[in-house]
RNA sequence: GCACGCGUAGCUCAGUUGGAUAGAGCGUUUGACUUCGAAUCAAAAGGUCGCAGGUUCGAGCCCUGCCGCGUGCACCA
């Protein structure tokens, strides 16, 4: 039995009581942690809740503490649960058996989950996150990073919470932003296809094909605006990139077959990228495969007999298909209705959306073809869509079924929310039984560069910006923090600590322990905020490995398992065995609780009941979407530990009973903190 | 103009869906390494929860109105 099942069995009995006391049915009866663990383990405000259904039905006023008394006498006492008190205003606090509950707690402890190995669980209806999504036409930014540390972290949690879950990346490769690239490499450079390929392939590790491309990209933009960064773009230079983004429509000719070079190569580089930290994706979804598979042409089908757009025949938008959008009023200046269609015919990018969700969800009635991209060590393979019917298969790697997911998140900055509103609508209004729920945007606020940040990375501002709480990170200006720039120097102040505090270990030790380090920096970072904050990116708040980080788990979980690397093997099995016996010898109970009694007991057990959580906060952080809540969650357990640990000699102990309740404790959170830092994406080192 | 989001300690942020004395980190001041690792711990100082009303046993959270900031509202993506 855990945690979860033991109030799941309260809140059910509270029921019981309520119908049978007072003849009402309590729909949600919610718990919590009382402030202090001197008021118990356990909180229930359900009274409070009862003395509001009871005035509304009878008019009579009953004071909360009066129904929590009477509650208390018709909880029949769980052997887990030791008493019940009555407490403020009418709370209901429920005591557990500490000794008890620590041989159960013990029985039942999982082996921690490990970093690498959760698991999709196939039994259950699909989950589907689409996330990083970057435009293949440059390096990632750390903005870029925020979403796939965010839609990674959510992917973990869902797996964390039973779910199968498919993770989608989509691939924008016939979009304006790769055409503006090709433009840079067939007007600025005057490259061919070739040429790209001997420069990619002579270009420093250090700077890749994606940082070439992120330089060539900003050279674009002023190339438009003849050099002027203020001016006008040279509407001749701008036909230039309508006449690429046709050519790459189409399909089929040497500046598609250039680009898809250029595309796929910046897809390899910030795939390379995610894999410093963690991050895979069992799809590839390629614009260009929703073009040429006819993807647009059946839902426009759809659409248009479902009666979801309309052909306007006059006005503002004649000769455009549109979507009525009544709860958004237009002004003269913006127009209300959401166009899909073009007059001159072709699709926008919200209409080429509504028909890659419809797919999502298994309701277009056509499906991509696909070939392996990227076999990743441990023979996980990420897939990419192909329009060829027999291309390549893997005979030792079976090709999941994709697609046809119960929910979609699409992990998009907030400023989408409008196209992306438009998205669901327009699915719901096709298939109406899948609802508007089953899209859901998991929006999160963009990541900006604080002034500090900007003067460090030498970008003078304009008076303007100045006056500004942030500055917007732009990929068009080349305005931001490049991720493997960042990973570099996490990685680097890393290693300088690991080689001052461990000189024995070997280069490739460090090295991989840097790593670890680094990436528990950068994403606790980016998740310990929650997705409506703005993070105004800060380099000494990102390079920090004290306070509230992701290092500082880190540490607390090495020190813990630093304990049991010391500990002999005997004094560790005596332990257990001793706990294990705590559940049916009442003399063992007797002296286990005692040590769990008191101030001092008191301390340990709370940190056991901490612990213990983990499962509730991940189903609860799978319910709202919000992964700054397991963050939180994990760097509380890591300081509980991290005062259990200075205020308890666990190895020294002589008190037998008192040792193996030490051990026990430590176990639990130990094995909780690594399994919490796993679904964050955070390894444990061995030592750092 | 309309829609959405935000406003909490000097700074950066949480706040368990309306509950107990509003919490962390950083920074500041002070103390703790002969110990299972000090990337740590302990203590102190720091608050008109933007402002004003309202709803009720109870509001940082819900409603209304203001003020300030941000982001959307393209035949761009």
């Amino acid at each position: 039995m855990t945690l979860i099942d033991l109030q799941n069995r309260i809140k059910q009995r509270l029921q019981e009581a309520a119908l049978e006391l007072f003849g009402l049915s309590v729909e949600q009866v919610s718990a919590e942690t009382p402030p202090k663990p001197e008021l118990g383990d356990l909180a229930f405000p359900v009274s409070f809740e009862l003395a509001k259904l009871i005035k509304q039905s009878t008019g009579t006023r009953v004071a909360p503490r009066a129904i929590a008394e009477k509650l208390k006498e018709k909880l029949a006492a769980d052997e887990e649960i030791s008493r019940i008190e009555v407490a403020g205003a009418g709370y209901l606090n429920i005591f557990f058996d500490r000794a008890q509950l620590l041989s159960v707690f013990a029985a039942v402890l999982p082996l921690a989950i490990d970093h690498a190995t959760i698991e999709s669980v196939s039994s259950r209806p699909k989950q589907m996150v689409e996330h990083t999504s970057i435009n293949p036409n440059k390096a990632a930014h750390i903005g870029h990073v925020r979403n796939a540390v965010l839609g990674d972290t959510f992917v973990r949690i869902l797996k964390a919470a039973g779910n199968e879950v498919e993770v989608q990346n989509y691939i924008d490769n016939t979009g304006v932003q790769v055409a503006d690239v090709v433009v840079g490499f067939k007007h600025i450079e005057r490259m061919t296809l070739d040429e790209i390929k001997n420069l990619d392939g002579s270009l420093p590790e250090d700077r890749p094909f994606d940082y070439y491309c992120w330089d060539l990209y900003t050279k674009v933009g002023l190339f438009y605006r003849d050099d002027d960064p203020n001016g006008q773009p040279n509407p001749e230079k701008l036909k230039l990139r309508t006449d690429i983004l046709h050519a790459l429509e189409q399909g089929n000719n040497p500046t598609a077959e250039l680009a898809d070079y250029v595309a796929t190569r910046n897809v390899e580089c910030i795939l390379d990228t995610m894999e410093r930290l963690g991050i895979r994706y069992d799809l590839l979804a390629r614009e260009s495969e929703i073009l040429h598979l006819h993807f647009w042409d059946r839902a426009f089908q759809l659409m248009k007999s479902a009666g979801v757009i309309r052909l306007e025949t006059e006005g503002k938008n004649k000769g455009c298909w549109v979507m009525p959008f009544e709860s958004h009023t237009g002004t003269d200046e913006h127009e209300a209705d959401k166009i899909i269609v073009r007059s001159n015919g072709t699709v926008t990018y919200t209409g080429k959306d509504i028909a890659y969700q419809l797919w999502k969800l298994g309701h277009l009635g056509l499906d991509f073809n696909y070939k392996p991209f990227r076999k990743y060590p441990n023979a996980q393979v990420a897939w990419v869509t192909t329009t060829e019917p027999n291309s390549e298969t893997l005979p030792e790697v079976p090709r999941p079924n994709f697609g046809g997911g119960v929910t979609v998140y699409n992990v998009i900055d907030s400023r989408q929310s409008y196209p992306q509103e438009i998205v669901a609508r327009g699915v719901a209004g096709l298939v109406p039984e899948l609802g508007q729920d089953a899209s859901v945007h998991l929006a999160y606020e963009m990541v900006a560069l604080s002034a500090g940040a900007c003067a460090e990375l030498g970008i003078e501002l304009s008076n303007e910006d100045r006056a500004k709480p942030y500055i917007e990170m732009s990929g068009r200006k080349g305005l931001g923090v490049k991720a493997d720039d960042l990973i570099d120097r996490l990685e680097a102040d890393a290693l300088r600590e690991v080689e001052a505090r461990h000189p024995e270990l070997t280069a490739e030790e460090k090295a991989s322990t840097a790593n670890e380090i680094a990436v528990g920096a950068l994403r606790y970072f980016l998740l310990k905020f929650t997705r409506n904050s703005v993070i105004a990116f800060d380099f000494k708040e990102a390079l920090s490995f004290e306070g509230e980080t992701g290092p500082y788990c880190q540490y607390a979980a090495v020190r813990a398992s630093s304990i049991f690397r010391k500990l002999d093997r005997e004094s560790h099995v005596v332990a257990e065995k001793l706990i294990q016996r705590a559940a049916g010898d009442a003399e063992i109970r007797k002296q286990v609780a005692q040590a769990l009694d008191g101030e001092a007991g008191t301390e340990i057990w709370s940190l056991v009941m901490l612990a213990e959580r983990f499962d509730e906060v991940v189903a609860q952080c799978a319910a709202a979407a919000e992964p700054a809540n397991l963050a939180k969650y994990t760097f509380n357990l890591a300081r509980a530990f991290n005062f259990f640990y200075h205020r308890h000699r666990i190895i020294a102990e002589e008190d037998l009973t008192k040792k193996a309740v030490l051990i026990t404790a430590a176990d639990i959170a130990r094995r909780q903190l690594t399994s919490a830092l796993a679904t964050l994406g955070i390894n444990v080192p061995e030592r750092m």
